[in-house]
Order: structure tokens, then sequence, then C-alpha cells
DNA sequence: TCTTTTATGTGAAAAATAATACAATAAATA
DNA sequence: TATTTATTGTATTATTTTTCACATAAAAGA
């Protein structure tokens, strides 16, 4: 399954989730389709690859589609914890969001070098010294860590979730991590957000307009 | 030009910019295909469809590279002004980033619909109520929007964006924004940053490690 | 019951993307 | 100067991804 495959996958949850919560309980490829911006013979080429089979003229069960891609992705009934390494203003703002939780997903600490900062109790997680991360980690069970420090530190801190066995990485510095071979022979699994680097592709967009894709 | 082209030359543009910083004068297409982690085949294929030439076995002249690239991304001496619409937790974390202004973007103002925040003059850029929305586009000829409020405001700041001529959007929601064809005939140009959705696919990916590309 | 309609599921075709291979060429070296 | 080496530029090939087209099946309607 290719990278492009995962995004969709992912967005197929996503809306099958919501039309489930509108009570809706079938939907057609085309529907899908529609709301996740691609062909509806994608969506079919899509479940037909992962075997997932709905019903000729009937479309497919949410609850049946939910479950399959819900296994696919990972969901299980405990929620995945992720740790923030980071807590300045966007580390400190994605510690308060609470658009995680429906989505399975857990922040279950914080990290900061600065005592001001690890001192403070008012976060809404806990919030630890750097030395604690492997003690932190392993408690919890961390496999995912959010990357959310100033540029100087971004590789320093890669490394050190690296050694204490962190697995993928979501970072926000504007340093582009690479997924290193690590000695086990394994890579980390590396997503680099770059809001600036969005910018930059947005405006070259605006430039050169698309030409109306013929229908 | 297709979606991962404009990646591959905002990722050079970038680098080339990092290695000009360090007084380097001329790199080979297998140093920035390394940097951006593709192909230096694809580098050179990359270049000759934009129709820039390095000289055979000398490589490339950055400043050559950065000028040509540059004019492809739309880069000028004047900064390129965004806004943020919604000054929460992550629009103001956006707010106080400086690693904009080296890439020629410039914040110059903030939107929101809550008195407290906009009568707060403590924020590094200004902040209106929406109702200025149209007379500070206008004023600093503002072409894209950063959407950072919440899920439920989200299809309303798009649409009340869309009105006022903005035609690029970087959405932090949740909710992904699709670009619907506008009465002039043009689509604005949306991407949607979704932690969520990228934290599930790392957590995919985690789960089926990928085999090794056989070199 | 028979016909029409509407979807799925999938093999085959097409399109898009990237890798390969190598001629061309310029610099370095002998 | 002749030879070797290193790198670009690109035609060709390979691979990947998506669309097309249609057989298949189920439901709805006549």
């Amino acid at each position: 399954m290719n990278s492009d495959m995962i995004i969709r996958i992912t967005k197929y949850y996503r809306i099958l989730n919501r039309l489930r919560s509108l009570g809706l309980e079938k939907v057609f490829a085309h529907n899908l389709a529609d709301a996740a911006g691609v062909s509806a013979a994608l969506v079919r080429k899509d479940f037909s690859l992962l075997e997932i089979y709905g019903q000729k003229r009937g479309g497919y069960e949410i609850p049946d589609l939910l479950e399959h891609l819900g296994r696919i992705l990972g969901k299980t009934e405990e929620p995945q914890n992720v740790i923030i390494v980071g807590c300045g203003r966007i580390g400190k703002a994605l510690m308060h969001y609470n658009g995680f939780e429906p989505d399975g997903i857990r922040i279950v600490a914080g990290f900061d070098s600065d005592p001001l900062i690890y001192s403070d109790s008012t976060h809404p997680v806990p919030v630890y010294p750097i030395s604690r991360l492997e003690e932190v980690t392993s408690t919890f069970d961390v496999q995912v860590a959010i990357i959310t420090v100033p540029e100087s530190a971004t590789s320093d801190s890669f490394h050190r979730l690296m050694q204490v066995g962190i697995r993928g990485i979501l970072n926000f510095s504007p340093i582009t991590l690479k997924p290193i071979k690590l000695e086990d022979g394994t890579s980390p699994v590396v997503h680099n957000m770059n809001i600036a680097l969005e910018l930059e592709q947005i405006f070259y967009k605006l430039q050169f307009p698309k030409t109306e894709p013929a229908k």
C-alpha cells in the first residue's frame, strides 16, 4: 500500500465516521469519492485491493467498512498514546487541542528542557524534563512523538527520541527530518509538517492556476 | 507541473538557500538529491523540464538556480502577505512564529470574532474583528489566509474569505475544505493540514513497516 | 415474470511518474 | 597533448497509479 493510498484510507475512515454519526448505514462508492475528492472507480479499486466487498447495487455497509478500515489503521479500544516534545506556543496549543480524542489519539505528556516550563503545573497534561523521556515513554508505551521544538534543537530531539525507542515522528520544525536507518535495520516513520513550505506551494499554484481538468 | 514536482521545487529552493548561506557557490545534482530525498536523475529531469541548465561536469551555479526557482515560485523583493483567521492558541502561536520572514512570508494581521481577543493589543500583529476583513485584505493586498478557527466555524470562515477575494487557503481545522468552483470560474487553492490525519498515517505505517526498498 | 435501472468488481488500457542508460562534454591529470 | 574522470541532459524503458469499460448482480418497476 503506497502513501497516497494510506491518505485515502484515513480520509475514508473519517468520512465514514461522520456519516455514521449522521445516522447513515450505507454508502455508495461515488458518495465517498465525492467526499474524499477522488474518483468512484478508485474507491472501488481501493476496497477491492483491501478485500472489502459491498453489495451489487446496494453499496457498502458503513459499520462493515469502519470495522475493516479501523483494523487496517490499527484502531483499538485503547487510544494510541503520543507525547509532545517542545512545549513552546505550538506544543502547548496542541496539548490543549481536544480534537484528538474522537480519533483515538491521546497526548499523554509533554517534555521541555526549560525548568520554567516543566515546573509550571497549569498544563493540560503533565510536562517533564527531557531526562525523564525514557521512563515516561515506556510507562505509557508511547511509539509516536510530535516535535515542536525550535529549529536549533530539532536534530538533537530527534536523536534522543530514536534512542528511547520512539518509532514515529510528526515534526513541526522547519528542519526536514529524514528517516535515517537505525542500528536494528528498521527506519522510523517521519512526517514533516512545514508550514512555510505549504504556503510557498500555495503561492506557486496561485501564480500558475491549473487549467480546467477537462471533466 | 504536478503537485509532487511543486513540493520538490520548494524543497530545492530552501536547500539552495541554506547552501548559499554556508558560502557555497556550486552544487551537483546528487547533492541536492540527497538533501531533498530524491534521486539525482529526478533533480536533473526537473531542471531540464524547467529549462535550467548547468555545466557538464561543473554542476549548477547556486545563485543561478535560486534566481530561476525563485521566479518560478513567485518570490519577489516584497514579502507575500498572509492573514490568520482565528486567533486561538494555534493562531496565536503562528503569529509569534518568526520562521516565515526568511522565506519572504509576512503575517500582516489576525482576525477573530471574539471582542476579548481583538481588543487585546498584546498580539505581535494587529488583530481585527471579522467585519474588517475586506478592508484589511485589500489594503495589504492579501491573497492567502491561514484558517485556525474551531471546527464549527471553519466552513463559514472559508466562504467569508472567498467573498473578499482570498484565493489561497491553508486550513488547520479538521474539516477538509474543498476548492469549490467560484462564480468567476476559478477555483481557490486549498491545502489542508490535518494533524490527526497525519498521526493516523504514521500509526498505519508503524503497523506495516515498509519492506526494505531493494536498493 | 420480464425489463430496466443502478451499483459493484475487476481486467485491460491509459496516463503519469520515475529510473536507467548512455552520449556529450568539460575538467583534471598524466 | 592525450587520457581519464566526473557530471550533465535526455531518450528510452520500466514502474506505478488511475481510469475505462463492461460483465455481473441485485433491486425496482412494469
